[in-house]
DNA sequence: ATCAATTATTTGCTACACGCAAAAATCAAC
DNA sequence: GTTGATTTTTGCGTGTAGCAAATAATTGAT
């Protein structure tokens, strides 16, 4: 059991700012995807698929913290959005060699671009002195939450 | 239009703090809410509700940026669970007075407590002198993304 | 006082998000 | 070659969410 002996009121506070700012980048996110007619999940999808060369179901599945069935069917929908190209891997043909197509390298450019810019713009809005200060604290606050989730499996 | 100057880096590396804290703390807040066995529509419901006395259908659902009808059926959910009462309002009686039960508020201290103590838990983890930067730079964040999130609804 | 417009809630419908369990196909090992 | 493990897919149930129509109550104009 860890010794727990900072103050309540930051701790309090920290909860208000992540419940809040946790509501507000989720409008961001589904903003972003609707504007590239994806949904929510086909958005984190692809942005996680990133540059990665391909992958199969199951990987991108562990990836995305997802379940295989419901990762089949995110990319159902991303297949006929024909920004994936899902084929057998001949090494094993239990697996299903999933890559971007050419409009897939595309929309992940301008997703990615247009989410940077976002950013980019939120922080016009800070001033110039706090960037560094901000993402040193950001930094810390997300491997803090991880830790906490990872050892939380109990 | 805005001019944009700050350095591209730091906005890429904002975009994917906040894309993995946006995951993270959607994890953290479902386990909290399976853990007292409730929806997450229903542990946001509850918490925002907190302390308040009581309102109707039409400004919770305001407050959770939801539609009404999305709002009868979250509600429902905390009535048939006791944690909610739900009653004609005798003054104008198209409206719902929507009151916190024995139940409810007993739970939602209970909520409030473990919510607080897991960021407390997480400030463990983080060097108490970067505390109050961490929570000054988050506030900035916030208003920051509340602030573009107001605009874009161009 | 009555009737039309407005407002709050609910219900039916639809679409997406998600996981579990069972089925189907394939591989691996003996 | 049969058994057991692995990958994906499909069916089903539940949760999340909004829209439109129905219902009930209020307000306002005549």
């Amino acid at each position: 059991m860890n010794e727990i002996t900072n103050t309540p009121a930051e701790a309090a506070q920290l909860a208000d700012l992540t419940f809040k700012l946790l509501a507000n980048c989720q409008e961001k996110e589904a903003r972003l995807a609707e504007q590239h007619g994806l949904t929510q999940a086909e958005f984190r999808c692809l942005r996680l698929f990133g540059t990665e060369e391909s992958s199969n179901n199951k990987q991108i599945a562990k990836r995305m913290n997802l379940s295989p069935s419901r990762l089949t069917r995110i990319i159902d929908g991303l297949v006929r959005k024909d920004y994936l190209i899902r084929e057998i891997d001949s090494n094993d043909r239990r697996n299903m060699k999933v890559t971007l197509s050419k409009q897939g390298v595309l929309i992940v450019q301008q997703l990615n671009n247009a989410y940077i810019n976002i950013h980019r713009e939120i922080l016009t809005d800070i001033d110039e002195v706090q960037h560094k200060p901000l993402i040193t604290a950001m930094t810390h606050l997300l491997s803090a939450l991880e830790k906490w989730i990872a050892k939380d499996i109990s």
